[in-house]
This record gives C-alpha cells, structure tokens and sequence, in this order.
DNA sequence: CTAGACCATGGACCAGAGTCAAGGGTATCC
DNA sequence: GGATACCCTTGACTCTGGTCCATGGTCTAG
C-alpha cells in the first residue's frame, strides 16, 4: 500500500502519517525502487490506534511512550494503566480549574443588568477590581 | 512611572507589557526625550484587567474586544453581557468535552487489571479496536 | 505518448501568548 | 567617572500538531 491508501484507511492526512513517521510513531516503511514509501496494512492500525488516543486527550508524546510500552516484551499492564492514570489526573485537573473559571465568570455574568451603560456592567467591574 | 514599575505592580513581565502594546491592548506611552516610556499609573489598572480577564479564560484578542467596549460610549452592558456568555458557552463545550473524555478514559483505565503483560490491557486494546 | 494523479523532499507557516538574546543607549548611586 | 540597573529595538524562538508549498520524479489509464 503506498501512503495516500494508508493515510486514507486511517481517516487522517499524508502530511500527518509523515509526520508521525518523523515523529518515531510508526516505524519507516520500505520503499519501492521510485523512492516512494510501501507499508503493510498492520500500519492502518497504529494510526487508528493515533487517532482513538488523541480523542482519547493524549498527546503525541504520551503515545509514542503508549506504543513503545505496547511493544516491549519487559512492559507490563501496570506501565500502561499508570501512564492512563496519570493522564486521568491531569484531565481532572484541567477539567477543576475550567470549572473554577466557569463559576467565577458566571458569577459576574449574573449580576450584569444587561441593559444600559458598560459602566453598569459587574463583568467589568469585577475585572477590574481588585479580588 | 517607567515600564519595569508597571509590570511589577502588574504583576506581570516587561516583555508582556510591551507585547499588549504592540497587540493594541494598551494605548502607547508617552516618551522621555531617552525614548523611554513613561505611564500613568492608570495602565496598571488595565493591566490588571488584563490578568484578570485571562484568568477568567478570556483570550487576548477577547480582551481587546472588552476593554474596547468598555471605552467605547455608545457600548451597553449587553454588549458585554453578550460577549462573556458566548465565553460562558464555550467553557461549557470545552469542559463537555474534557469530560466525555475523562469518562471514555475511565472506562478503558477499569477494565485494565493492573498486572500482567500489556496484552492484557484493556487500555490499549480500546485503542487498537474499532469503535 | 501524454494527461492526470500520485509521490518525494525540504522548508516555510499557522495559532497563542509571550520569552529571550544581541547589541546598544540611559539613569542613578557612590 | 565608573558600576549597576534599567531601558530601547529587532528579530528569533518556544510548544503542539500538523498543513501547505515549490519543485520535481513516477505511475497509470486511455
């Protein structure tokens, strides 16, 4: 299969399937004697696997460590679950602190009287306060 | 006041304060005939309006909008009120999103046994199969 | 044989919000 | 007058995850 057939089974773009490969993601292919990049189909898989664990929030760093972890004989279960837990917590992390942010703005949201001058505006004010 | 003064009472970095000048978030200074910059110490007031409104999630270009409406007279509150809502919706989506996320990571993170080989994962084989 | 589709490389560029460095001019204190 | 701290500008760089481009080679169908 050449790259576009790949990149097209994987629902992702040629410039990307290249970048992973500079990325170290996926292993360099063969090429045919054009230059031109030729890969099994086992690749389609590990750039489905990319993609569910970017939606999944990780980053491409934490991927590369998911498939190395995948592909080391000496690596256990607990490696992996450890990096996803890890993952979780950050994710809560983010996800407290945009929840702080959330109540903060809707508290200065609720007291703007909507109408009027800007002057009137707790939004504002409460910007430019002190806390 | 020269610039080093303001960013400190900011609490922000001088590199900042010149990089919301060029953005047009902050008026241009006065010079000393040195070609210094010399404020009023209102622009600490704008500064910290600024961090604020960062801190609430907005993004410079945001912030611009809101200090524009702010000095702008025929502005109302609904401007703003409007302006932060679209912001209030957005954190929602966004902490939406994080946390379907989190939930779809949970679940791959319980079905993991915690020991073994990494085939028995039940992380990574959420990530190899299809949806 | 030729048009059109595909592939190769290297490098530039995007957003966002600054930070850092180089190379130089001031201001202030002792 | 010298040391030190401060300020100026321009321009490059950071990080992430790619995308886009120019230029040129290759493959395939009719």
């Amino acid at each position: 299969m050449k790259i576009g057939a790949v990149a097209k089974a994987a629902g992702i773009g040629i410039d990307a399937v290249r970048f992973y490969e500079r990325q170290g993601l996926i292993p360099e292919p063969a090429r045919q004697p054009s230059g031109y990049r030729v890969y099994s189909p086992d690749v389609i898989l590990s750039l489905r696997f990319i993609r569910r664990a970017k939606e999944l929030g990780f980053s491409l760093k934490e991927i590369s460590e998911l498939l190395s972890l995948e592909n080391a004989a000496e690596a256990t279960a607990a490696d992996v679950k450890q990096l996803a837990e890890a993952k979780l917590a950050d994710m809560e992390e983010r996800i407290r602190a945009l929840q702080r942010m959330r109540r903060a703005l809707e508290q200065a949201v609720s007291g703007c009287p909507g109408k009027g001058p800007t002057s009137g505006c707790s939004i504002l004010r409460s910007l430019a306060e002190e806390k």
